[in-house]
This record gives C-alpha cells, sequence and structure tokens, in this order.
DNA sequence: CGGGATCGCGCC
DNA sequence: AAAGGGCGCGATCCCG
C-alpha cells in the first residue's frame, strides 16, 4: 500500500448522459469536452463520513494531499480536470490517484464496481437508480430522485473505499505503477496525422460506397452484410451457401474455396468481404477523428488487466492493439484489391506497382508529437523463451544465449543445422518449418490445426502427403516405436503433419509432461481452486473447477457421445481447460510479467515516454539526446526472477507507427 | 428500443 | 483421448 500515513479519500463523480451523448461511444475526453457535458454530483468518502452532493458545494480543501481513490479513474480524472479547466471547482493538490478497477482486475479479473463488490465484498449492488438518471439534467430530478441519487453515490463512493481498504494491500507496487502508466499513456494521447487523416476518410468513404453498389441486395433495402440476403442470393443463383467461419477449424480455408469457386461468377461474394474491410477501417477513421483534440492529440484508452493472463486489452471505441498491418490498397476501378496474388506482388515490389491507386494505412496516422522521435520497440519470440525456461530446456537455453533465435536454437539443438551460416539464410525451409513448431505446438495443437498453422505462419504447404511416411517416419529412417512396442504406422491425409507433430513432441518431453502435470493437478482441484504460481511471485487462479460430462457430436460419425470435460471459473465465466491451454495461460503470463519488468525500467529513461503498449511491443517517443538503444537495452535485460532466461528484442525508429 | 447471441475482422 | 490461447468492436438478428 503507498504511504499509510496520507489520508485516502473515495471520489466518484455523476453526470449528465443520453442515447447519444455517452462515455461509452465517445470515450471519456471527448465525452467531457462536450457541450452537453455536465457533472451535477461527487460523492467521497474518507473512511468514516460519506458526502455526496453538487461539486461546488464540496468541501475540496479537505482531499487536499490525500490519496484519491476511484473505480474506473480515467473517468473520474477527466471530469474532475474538465471541471478545474471551466473554473467550477479548484485545482487540488493530491498524494496519488489509484483505480479500483484495476485493482479489482488485478486480484479476480473482474472490473466494474458491480461484480468487484459482488466478488470481493459479497455485497449486490443494483445500478437501478444509475439507469433512471438517463437524460436527466440536476434541474429535471425531483426531490425523491435527488435524494436516491445522492445516496446512490455515496454507497459507491464507499464500496470503492472498502475494496481498496480491504485489498489494495495485495496489489504490488510494481503493478499499480504499471496501472498508473496505464493511465497516463491513454490521457496523454498520440499525435495525429490530421491532414492524411481527412484524405484518408474521403478516399474510404468512396470506396465502401462503391463495393456497397456493388451488393445487389442493397438496392432492395437490406443491410450491406445481411445474412439473410446472403443466403437467398446464393439460393437463386443455385449456388452452395456460404461457409460459415468459426463453426471449423479451417473454416477460412473453407470459405476461400467457396470464395474461388463461386467469385468470379459472382462478384458479391469477394465485394462482401471487401465492404467489411472497409467499413471498419473507415469506422476507425471516423473514431480516430470525432476524439482528436484541436491540437491534434487523439487520447485513448487501454485496459490494463484486460485479459485474465493480465496481459493489457483495447479499450472504448478505438482498439490500439489491433490496427491493421497491411494498407488497404485501392484498384484502378476504385475498389478494394483483395485477389492474393495482385497482394502478393504489392508487398513483393519495393514501390507501389502502377495498378495501385492509393495505399492507406491506418498506422501511418500516429505520429510523434513535434520535436520527438518515435520509437517501437519488441521483444523477440517471448513466448518461445519464456516456454524453454519453464521446462527448462537447458540447450535450448544455451543456444538462445549464443544469439540464436528459438527457431535456429531448436534446429542446432537437435544437430539438425550445425553451420556457422544462418539458418534462415542457409536453410529456408527447415527455418519455416522450425518456425511452424515452435509457434504452433508448444500448447497442444493436433495435426490438423498445425497443418492449418504451419501455412499461415511460416507458408508451408504440408498437405501433400509422401509416402515414404509410410515405412519411414522418423528423421534417421527408422520406424518410430508406439508405447506397445510396435511401429507407429502413418499414412494417407494429413501425415505430414502427424509425423511433424509426433515427432515434435517426442523431442520436447518437458513440453508434454508439462501438459499433462497441469492436466492432472487441474483435475486433482476438482471442487476448489485451481492456482499456478508465476516465477514472478504472482498467481494464476481458475475457480470451481469441475470435472463435467458433456455430450458431444463425433465429427466423423455424426454421434452423440459422453465426454469428460474439465472447466473452471475465469472471471465469472465459465471455461473449458485442459493442459495444453493451461500451459499457454501459464507462458503468456510469464510473458506479460516479463514485458513489464521491462516497461518499468523503460519508464524510469528521462525523456522518454511510453506511448502504448501491444502485448510485448511497446511505442514511445522521445525527447532530442535520447539514445533509442537505451530503450533496446531496458528491453533485453532479463528480469531477476527469471535468470536464464534469454531475452532479447528489436527496436527501431520510425517516423509514424509501423511494424 | 435495448440486451444477448452470433459472426466476421483486426491484432499478439 | 484429444484439444493452441488471449482480446474488442461493428453488423445483424432475435426477443422481450
Amino acid at each position: 500500500m503507498s504511504n499509510p500515513t496520507k489520508p485516502i479519500i473515495a471520489f466518484d463523480t455523476e453526470t449528465y448522459y443520453d442515447k447519444d451523448y455517452s462515455v461509452k461511444t465517445m470515450g471519456p475526453s471527448r465525452y467531457c469536452r462536450d457541450s452537453r457535458f455536465e457533472c451535477y454530483m461527487v460523492s467521497v468518502y474518507d473512511g468514516e463520513s460519506a458526502w455526496s452532493g453538487h461539486p461546488k458545494d464540496l468541501n475540496w480543501g479537505a482531499l487536499s494531499g490525500a490519496v484519491w481513490l476511484s473505480h474506473n479513474q480515467t473517468f473520474d480524472q477527466t471530469v474532475y480536470e474538465e471541471m478545474v479547466k471551466r473554473g467550477q471547482v479548484p485545482a487540488i493538490q493530491r498524494a496519488g490517484w489509484k483505480d479500483t478497477s484495476h485493482l479489482s482486475a488485478y486480484l479476480c479479473n473482474r472490473r466494474s464496481l458491480k461484480e468487484a463488490c459482488e466478488f470481493l465484498l459479497g455485497v449486490k449492488l443494483t445500478k437501478d437508480v444509475r439507469d433512471q438518471a438517463k437524460g436527466k439534467r440536476w434541474g429535471d430530478f425531483t426531490s425523491e430522485d435527488r435524494e436516491a441519487m445522492l445516496n446512490y453515490a455515496r454507497s459507491d463512493a464507499v464500496h470503492c473505499y472498502t475494496l481498496w481498504a480491504k485489498y489494495g494491500h495485495l496489489w504490488p507496487e510494481k503493478e499499480q505503477r504499471l496501472s498508473e502508466m496505464t493511465i497516463e499513456q491513454g490521457m496523454r494521447g498520440v499525435q495525429i496525422d490530421t491532414e492524411l487523416l481527412k484524405e484518408y476518410i474521403v478516399i474510404s468513404t468512396q470506396m465502401l460506397q462503391k463495393t456497397e453498389d456493388l451488393l445487389p441486395w442493397v438496392k432492395e433495402g437490406r443491410p450491406p452484410t445481411s445474412p439473410k440476403a446472403m443466403a437467398e442470393y446464393c439460393r437463386a443463383a443455385d449456388i452452395p451457401c456460404f461457409p460459415i467461419k468459426s463453426h471449423f477449424d479451417d473454416g477460412e480455408a473453407r470459405y476461400a474455396e467457396w470464395e474461388q469457386a463461386y467469385g468470379k461468377k459472382h462478384p458479391w461474394i469477394s465485394n462482401l468481404s471487401s465492404w467489411r474491410s472497409i467499413n471498419k477501417f473507415l469506422d476507425s477513421l471516423q473514431t480516430i477523428a470525432e476524439r482528436v483534440r484541436d491540437d491534434g492529440i487523439l487520447p485513448f484508452g487501454t485496459k490494463y488487466a484486460g485479459a485474465h493472463t493480465l496481459r493489457w486489452a483495447g479499450d472504448a471505441g478505438i482498439n490500439f492493439q489491433n490496427f491493421r498491418k497491411v494498407p488497404l490498397f485501392r484498384d484502378q476501378q476504385g475498389l478494394l484489391i483483395s485477389d492474393a496474388a495482385l497482394l502478393k506482388e504489392i508487398s513483393n515490389s519495393k514501390s507501389l506497382p502502377g495498378f495501385v491507386t492509393a495505399s492507406l494505412d491506418i498506422r501511418k496516422l500516429l505520429i510523434p508529437r513535434p520535436g520527438m522521435r518515435m520509437v517501437v520497440s519488441d521483444l523477440s519470440q517471448i513466448e518461445p523463451r519464456c516456454l524453454a525456461k519453464i521446462v527448462g530446456d537447458d540447450l535450448m537455453l544455451a543456444n538462445m544465449a549464443a544469439g540464436y533465435s528459438p527457431y535456429e536454437a531448436a534446429a542446432r539443438a537437435r544437430g539438425e543445422w550445425t553451420s556457422p551460416e544462418p539458418l534462415k539464410s542457409g536453410d529456408k525451409e527447415l527455418y519455416a518449418l522450425k518456425k511452424a513448431q515452435i509457434l504452433a505446438l508448444g500448447y497442444g495443437a493436433g495435426p490438423d490445426k498445425f497443418e492449418l498453422m504451419a501455412k499461415e505462419l511460416a507458408g508451408l504447404d504440408l498437405s501433400a502427403q509422401d509416402p515414404e511416411f509410410i515405412q519411414t517416419i522418423s528423421e534417421t529412417g527408422e520406424p518410430c516405436i508406439g508405447s506397445d512396442g510396435k511401429p507407429i504406422l502413418i499414412s494417407g491425409k494429413g501425415s505430414t503433419a502427424k509425423r511433424i507433430v509426433k515427432e515434435w513432441r517426442d523431442a520436447n518431453p518437458g513440453v508434454t509432461s508439462l501438459w499433462k502435470q497441469l492436466d492432472a493437478a487441474l483435475k486433482n482441484s476438482a471442487g476448489g481452486t485451481f492456482e499456478m504460481e508465476l516465477p514472478s511471485g504472482r498467481s494464476m487462479r481458475y475457480g470451481q473447477v469441475r470435472n463435467e460430462c458433456r455430450m458431444v457430436r463425433n465429427e466423423e460419425t455424426g454421434a452423440l457421445e459422453r465426454r469428460w470435460v474439465k472447466t473452471a471459473d475465469i472471471g465469472g465465466r465459465r471455461y473449458k481447460l485442459y493442459g495444453g491451454a493451461l500451459v499457454e495461460n501459464l507462458i503468456q503470463a510469464v510473458a506479460r510479467d516479463v514485458f513489464c519488468e521491462a516497461l518499468l525500467r523503460i519508464e524510469k529513461i528521462p525523456g522518454v515516454h511510453i506511448l502504448w503498449t501491444v502485448h510485448d511491443e511497446v511505442v514511445a517517443e522521445i525527447e532530442n539526446g535520447v539514445d533509442p538503444e537505451e530503450i533496446d537495452r531496458a528491453m533485453s535485460e532479463t528480469p531477476p526472477w527469471f535468470a536464464g532466461c534469454p531475452v532479447s528484442a528489436e527496436t527501431q525508429v520510425v517516423s509514424h507507427y509501423t511494424k
């Protein structure tokens, strides 16, 4: 906990909102700058007495020098600063400001005050009073409404305070700092190239319109992506209905196949996907345009501990963690280029080919402030490095410590590559194979999934079957021997992937035994909580573990079968879990903790301002005279609690966000 | 009219 | 027995 001698005060605000004017759609900054903005109530609680009322009536001096607490600090701080700016309330010195929604997210993966209070305090809250305030200004409240609202606001402040009083000591100082940094980053914002933004909006609006004109059902007044309309058009054209991507592991491939087969004759098929991509793109642009301030700064938010691994997540309308990497390219007809061969040609050529009439790169909009430089630095293959350390794969670790990437380290550890030449240039195919294995197989993927991931991650086509594998299925030509002592014969479709998966599992007993170990430990936790302690010292918890019997349809026979599965509660929702998934959670969480240590170091470098983060990537702007190498060094350091895990980073100075 | 569920599209 | 996982948001449909 921060200095206990300092007074602690919970601080909550209530503001006007309605259907068209809300924080949810506008984000706190834009919401508070609006002419409709009105904060008609604040509530405070200092552990002894609670007060609520109009901000003009609060004894603000009493809050001076205290540590303030809010549940969703960014909102309350933005409201408070807006009132100061408007001269409605005085500027008060504080000893700190803590966000109890972050505390709760850290402790139990619950963010809202309602869920936090229910889980941590055993108190059921109702937001009825708040919901009734929709569309009402202070003058519109009846005296009864006002009384209810005052009570409601006081109780929120009390709950916020109680969360801190009971649980604040369980939130490590470092995590509190990370929470604070997250809020600072979002409120400080990023510079936007507003001229380019305008240009992009014009072009993508035209592209969307042109694309929409080619969706025949839109003329009939149907929505552009109406699944019902699409199905009707398939039926009328006498072609099979489109496959639903999420219904199959290879749904993406099935859809591509369907589009390939019928897209030529029915142009609306590819225009539909184009419409979705352009629409999403344009929506991001419009959100940026609505929220950017007159000085060209865009405030934004990211969620501290947004995932149960405690990784950050996107927040509030514009997600800084999923800006598309490949630009949208426009063709001579003014439509989106979606043909795979053309896209490949574009990416392979140094300058834009003549058939491209516009290139829209959303990342180009995010630029450093005047006089600053932007730096992008990311941890190199952090998850496989963490996995090797966790399972104690000393050979891998030694090779990585010698400077090899995990992909090359794995090849060298098995003696598959011994030349002094780098694997990446020396044997492209082996490099791709090792990359696919490292990225895909650590968390339990089977052959079918591996075949898909190998294609996606390393461009490997494993669909061809090699009759050799029937007889000689190991690298040495020896048949692999199963647990029953008999050779394992592999043949038929998917034989290549099957062989590779098996070989990898045989060569990585540390990983497979960790799957089994965690799977067994989870099973043994049935009826209680399963907990994994992480090297950094924190724990991941899975509540109310159960072994459940579920009826599952057999893919091949179509018959319903009983399957025992293990499930547990994460943040109030039930998930199916198994060894591979737990290892994945574990490694993702460990990698996040490694990244956090780097962030805390970077943040201390004078003249460096972290802008935002994307899981293993930090985007910062640096003042004149700062050496970007300092950021690279801060990123490449192994945390003291993870000695022996070689950490490496890649850092570049850029004129706009890119990767 | 709003919430829930589902699907698609982005990212690591 | 086998099984990669983690996010957010817009569009649509359905239901109360």
